[in-house]
DNA sequence: GCAAACGTAACCTTATGAGTTACACTTCAA
DNA sequence: TTGAAGTGTAACTCATAAGGTTACGTTTGC
C-alpha cells in the first residue's frame, strides 16, 4: 500500500555515501571498527543495520543520522515481513466494538 | 539532542490501547496469537516489538500502524544504544576532506 | 477463600549479528 | 605476465534474544 520494495540500506550506503567519496569496503570497515565481512553483508543486502552500526555510520559520515539509517532498515524489514507473513490471521479487535 | 528517554512501546500499548479498551493481557495475547509471556515482556519493557509483532498489532487494532510501532521501538533502542555505546570512538570521515 | 489474571523464572529451540580465517575471483599496475 | 589489493563469501564460533511451554507465587475481586 504505502510503498514498493524499499531498497535495503546497504544500497544507499554504497551509492550515496561510499561511491561519491570513492571509498573502498576495506577502508570503510576499518574506519568504522567493524570487520570487512560485516560491512560487506550490509552492502549486499544480507546484513542489517543495527543500532550500534547506525551510530558508527553517523559518527563517521555525519550526514544521514543514525535514526535515518535505522528507519531505512525498518522500512526494508517491514516490507519483507509483510511479504512473508501475510497470512498471520489476526482478527481486528475494533470490529468487536463497532 | 533529539529527545529524552523515549517511552518503550509497551507503555504506549498498555496506556493508549489496552487500558482504554479495558483489555487484559491474557485476552490480547490470545487474540494476537502469541504467548502471554511475549506480550507481558513487551508491556513491561523487557521485550521488543518485532516486525511480526508490529504486524499483529496493526491487524488487531488498526490504529497505530506497524510502521509506527516499529518507529517507537527504534527510538527506544537507539536511545538505549546511545547511552551504552557512547564511547565507540569512530572518527568523522568527512573531516579528512574538509 | 477461591478463581482469575499477572509477572516471571526455568528450560529449550531457532535465528542472527559479529568476529576470525581462508579461499576464489577480478582488476590493475609494475 | 605476474603479483598485490580489493572483494564476496563459506565455515566455524560465540553471544544475544525472541518465542514457546510449563510452573510457581502474588495480587485482586467476587
Amino acid at each position: 500500500m504505502t510503498m514498493q520494495n524499499p531498497a535495503h540500506p546497504g544500497e544507499i550506503l554504497r551509492e550515496l555515501v561510499m561511491n561519491p567519496l570513492q571509498l573502498s569496503v576495506t577502508e570503510v570497515s576499518e574506519h568504522l571498527g567493524v570487520s570487512r565481512k560485516t560491512l560487506s553483508k550490509i552492502l549486499n543486502g544480507r546484513g542489517s543495520i543495527t543500532p550500534e552500526m547506525a551510530l558508527r555510520l553517523e559518527m563517521a559520515f555525519e550526514k544521514p543520522s543514525a535514526d535515518h539509517w535505522l528507519k531505512l532498515q525498518l522500512a526494508h524489514d517491514l516490507w519483507q515481513t509483510r511479504q512473508t507473513k501475510s497470512k498471520l490471521s489476526v482478527e481486528p479487535f475494533t470490529e468487536i466494538y463497532s
